[in-house]
RNA sequence: GCGGACGUGGCGAAACCGGUAGACGCAGCAGACUUAAAAUCUGCUUCCUCAAAAGGGAGUGUGGGUUCGAGUCCCGCCGUCCGCACCA
């Protein structure tokens, strides 16, 4: 064996082996328990980044822990490939997209190959293959064909310069990433996917998976957003009509009243305004005759996107001179446009109830409207609204000046209301749901093509099942101005399929999270090539242990959950849910450096090259670049990103220390759900251990190969009596195997489970005897500490276990199970409290009664002290752990 | 504003069901090896106090409470982070 531990070699050496054994092939097997581990899949940005390092390391821990314990493991990868940052790079490389995307699969497979991750790579896909995508526009037109894929107008960001839509995240500041033009809204026809005809479901659903996060759980209830209330009309008075009916350009008549959403239908006879959206079409109507309240009406729409201003903005309104009547009392009422009001949420409009609602207060203080209390606390709190607004005010209570309703509680208040509405046809209960159907047209190039096509003689037709995939061309490059498919003639020029006349291709993509809606269900089936997914599916899914980021908890995680159940209503798949257990890892922070420029900017240096100053108590206060020595500014820690120059590449990290010491760095320093925090003395620190251990490994074989203590073959070495040194080692290893076992497998806290290892090797060390009974203990210890590392340090340990005599690959090793022998303890120490502070230590045989572990404890010299000259009131024995003695 | 998580040494953290606070590691200090340094190995390392040592006291953001016993449970406050954000 090499005296040194030589990470390159350790880990080229294992890898190759795995590869040549395929020993990560995974295949369906009867009867076997499958064990589906599955890391979220990378955007193939180039290269890797420590996030996606602690990811695919959680995910290949299970994987391999769980192999060893028995499963018929499936952990497959692929590449989320179309997308913005393709096209993006395009436009600065001129060259193609698909180009750029492929070389960076290419590379970053790499790179995950030398983290030797136990990956079936026979299933790798990506996105932006036709065999995949075809699949996305298939499913898209069995949804349309049932009603869940329609086609509406949508409101989208549009650059005027650059003639092109933006992404959110383009947006910036209200102004195009590129061109710095103010971006307008523009309303165009778009695809959108019935998400909300499952809210319930998907919400109800929640409920029952137990295996995720309840963080998450809660974000998806929120973002459903589930309201139970009342939709009402308030019957347009004379001025309002006229005007609806001056401005109706179609022939459809104009709708009678304003038709609102409330949850607080015990709140209506509080009504004393009513208030519109800005994009309302009574504010419209309105504005077309008033130039002042059209003046408003802009200003709001242009008004600040943030949404954090959004909430805390004044609550600005203008009246429209426009009135409704009440539905009870016939009061004429007037109508507002205010900035508070969403057209996107329940119906654009509110009935305002200054008395009742913190918003509505704050508007009718504003603009002089009356305040009118309808409900009274059930406790006497208060009798009427005052001056200031109070939470209690929007408690629910009993009614009062509410006609017939007076002196019903709000509950019954709201049901007899409802009631009362619907009989008359003016309103009825119904749900509110804050979830809204899923627009998924992208007018960019780099994505999925909608497989439509539009004829002038036939309208829209979808493209026959036999002409899918239609494949995007991919020799395009963007320039950013427009998308280029649009003006690609090979592609938009096709022939109806219905008429067979001339007839252009829909240019439209599909937004990136569809491909990622269904991958996991593709890989059990990734080479069927005649069906989306065959009957593996059923064997596979749902994925056992799902792992990534927080911040895909709402809208990856539920269009997933969504798009699963779309294919079950189809009859593809039996499941409902797909992930039947969610891990979300932590973030990974560094320190961030930056020295402000002369003209205000700032320039952030890596870590890597400053030199830290800590004040007296140790605390960061400034640093000096190692570059040019001159002072930089101390900004906290924050979130590796390029923006802030604080990452850390994972491939100069594993080419320096190796990948098993990253590994073991990103699983060691902190709980996978919580942030990690870089430090490079922290990676060194483990790879000192990696080759502490190498060392420890070499020293014991060099004597020759001993069976373990207790193993069959072991000889009477393996059999014999141990001293109390011995008998110590072999309970710390077996309470080691107990450990790693729980922390790996129940509590996900790979942390602890390598601070035990490293106990154990500790103890190791420190036990010095080397006759044959020694040299047995201690290579049943090593063993363990071997096995017990192995799923978070596989290369290294792969070489030790063969080091340590085994033909066998550690990776076909079944996880050991702990020797109940080996932990029995002939003496156990208890610990004495005097008033529950700790005075001594007593050791007795296990299971000591009560009796006599208290005498035991009183006869103890120290405690003797403390209860000298007193009264022992009371005793209390935990059995094998404390006695406590009340003076 | 609403919802959630969290607050422990110089630092990352541990304490799993209310029972020895600080495991494991980083940094630091001392020693061994070395001509020397690095590396390596050994020991010490929460704070205060008295120190030759033994010992004693305090201590988990803060103030209360429950309990024989609280980092852990309950209530109030302070702070940090995350999500949603005028959702009618």
């Amino acid at each position: 064996m090499q005296e040194r531990y030589e990470a390159a070699a350790v880990e080229r050496a294992a890898q190759q082996y795995w590869q040549q054994q395929g020993a990560f092939v995974a295949r369906e097997r009867a009867g076997a328990s499958k064990y589906y581990c599955l890391s979220m899949f990378p955007y193939p940005s180039g290269r890797l980044h420590m996030g996606h390092v602690r990811n695919y390391t959680i995910g290949d821990v299970l994987a391999r822990f769980m192999r060893m314990q028995g499963h018929n493991v499936l952990q497959p990868m692929g590449w989320d490939a179309f997308g913005l940052p393709a096209e993006n790079a395009a436009i600065a490389n001129n060259r193609p997209p698909a180009a750029w995307t492929r070389e960076n699969i290419d590379y970053m497979r790499g790179q995950l190959r030398s983290l030797g991750l136990a990956i079936d790579w026979s299933r790798e896909l990506a996105t932006c293959d036709p065999d995949y995508y075809r699949w996305n526009q298939w499913m898209f037109l069995r949804m349309r064909e049932r009603g869940l894929a329609y086609k509406a107008s949508g409101v989208v960001n549009w650059d005027p310069l650059d003639q092109t839509v933006l992404a959110n995240e383009q947006v910036i500041d209200g102004r195009g990433w590129r061109t710095g033009a103010l971006v307008q809204k523009r309303e165009i026809p778009m695809y959108y996917l019935r998400i909300t005809a499952y809210a319930q479901e998907l919400l109800s659903a929640l409920e029952t998976l137990s295996g995720w996060p309840e963080r998450v759980r809660l974000m998806q209830a929120n973002w459903i957003g589930r309201s139970e209330g009342v939709e009402l009309s308030f019957d347009y008075a004379a001025d309002a009509r006229s005007l609806l009916a001056r401005s109706c350009q179609t022939d459809a008549p104009p709708p009678s009243g304003l038709k609102v959403f409330t949850t607080r239908a015990d709140t209506l006879f509080g009504v004393t305004f009513m208030a519109v959206a800005a994009d309302h079409p009574l504010a419209h109507a309105a504005g077309a005759h008033d130039a002042r309240l059209a003046a408003f009406i802009d200003e709001c729409r242009r008004g600040s996107t943030m949404e954090a201003d959004v909430a805390t903005a004044e609550k600005r309104g203008m009246a429209t001179g426009l009135h409704v009547r009440h539905p009870f009392t016939g009061e004429l009422i007037p109508v507002f446009v205010a900035n508070y009001v969403l057209m996107t949420y329940g119906e654009g409009a509110v009935m305002g109830v200054p008395a009742h609602d913190e918003r509505d207060f704050e508007f009718a203080r504003r603009h002089d409207i009356p305040i009118r209390t309808v409900v009274l606390p059930v406790s006497d709190a208060y009798q009427r609204v005052g001056q200031e607004w109070h939470s209690d005010y929007a408690e629910y209570g009993v009614l009062t000046d509410s006609g017939p309703f007076t002196g019903l509680p709000s509950a019954a208040a709201i049901d007899a209301i409802a009631g009362a509405l619907e009989r008359e046809g003016r309103g009825r209960k119904r749900v509110q749901w804050r979830l809204r159907d899923w627009g998924i047209s992208r007018q960019r190039y780099w994505g999925c093509p909608i497989p439509l096509i539009h004829c002038e003689r036939c309208g829209e037709v979808a493209v026959p099942d036999e002409q899918l995939p239609v494949v995007l061309p991919e020799s395009l490059v963007p320039d950013g101005a427009g998308n280029p498919l649009a003006r690609c003639a090979e592609f938009v020029n096709c022939r109806c399929p219905t008429c067979g006349g001339p007839a252009r291709r829909e240019t439209d993509t599909m937004d990136t999270f569809v491909d990622s809606s269904w991958y996991f269900l593709r890989y059990a089936s990734a080479d069927q090539s005649a069906a989306v997914v065959d009957e593996r599916v059923d064997y596979w899914l749902p994925v056992d242990q799902y792992i990534g980021g927080i911040e895909h908890a709402i809208l990856h995680l539920l269009y997933s959950r969504f798009w699963t159940r779309a294919m079950r209503d189809l009859g593809l798949v039996k499941i409902s849910e797909p992930f039947a257990n969610l891990f979300t890892q932590g973030m990974v922070l560094n320190h961030i450096w930056c020295r402000r420029l002369p003209d205000g900017r700032r320039q952030y240096l890596n870590p890597a090259d400053v030199e830290p100053q800590l004040d007296q108590n140790k605390q960061r206060v400034g640093g000096v670049s190692l570059v040019d020595h001159q002072p930089v500014e101390y900004e906290g820690l924050g979130t590796m990103s390029k923006s802030k120059n604080n990452g850390v590449d994972p491939q100069a990290l594993v080419e320096q220390y190796g990948a098993d010491t990253a590994r073991l760095f990103a699983m060691s320093a902190a709980p996978p759900e919580q942030t990690l925090e870089w430090s490079e003395e922290g990676v060194v620190g483990q790879y000192r251990f990696l080759h502490r251990l190498w060392k420890s490994v070499h020293d014991h074989v060099s004597a020759g190969v001993v069976a373990r203590y207790g193993a069959d073959g072991s000889g009477d070495a393996g059999r014999a009596a141990l001293g109390d040194a011995a008998r110590g080692l072999r309970r710390l290893t077996h309470q080691t195997l107990v450990k790693v076992t729980h922390d790996i497998g129940r509590r996900r806290t790979f942390n602890t489970a390598i601070a035990a290892v490293r106990e154990l090797f500790n103890a190791i060390g420190h036990y010095t005897e080397t006759d044959a009974v020694a040299r047995a203990v201690r290579q049943e210890a090593l063993e363990i500490a071997v096995i017990s590392l192995s799923p978070i340090a596989p290369h290294v340990c792969h070489a030790l276990w063969h080091e340590l005599g085994h033909e066998r690959p550690i990776i076909d090793e079944p996880w050991p199970q702990a020797d109940a022998q080996a932990l029995e303890q002939a003496l156990v120490e208890l610990i004495v409290q005097v008033n529950g502070k700790l005075r001594g230590r007593v050791q007795l045989p296990p299971g000591t009664p009560s009796n006599a572990a208290i005498q035991a404890a009183l006869a103890d010299p120290t405690v003797q002290r403390f209860i000298a000259g007193k009264a022992v009131r009371k005793s209390i024995h935990v059995p094998d752990k404390l006695v406590n003695l009340v003076v």
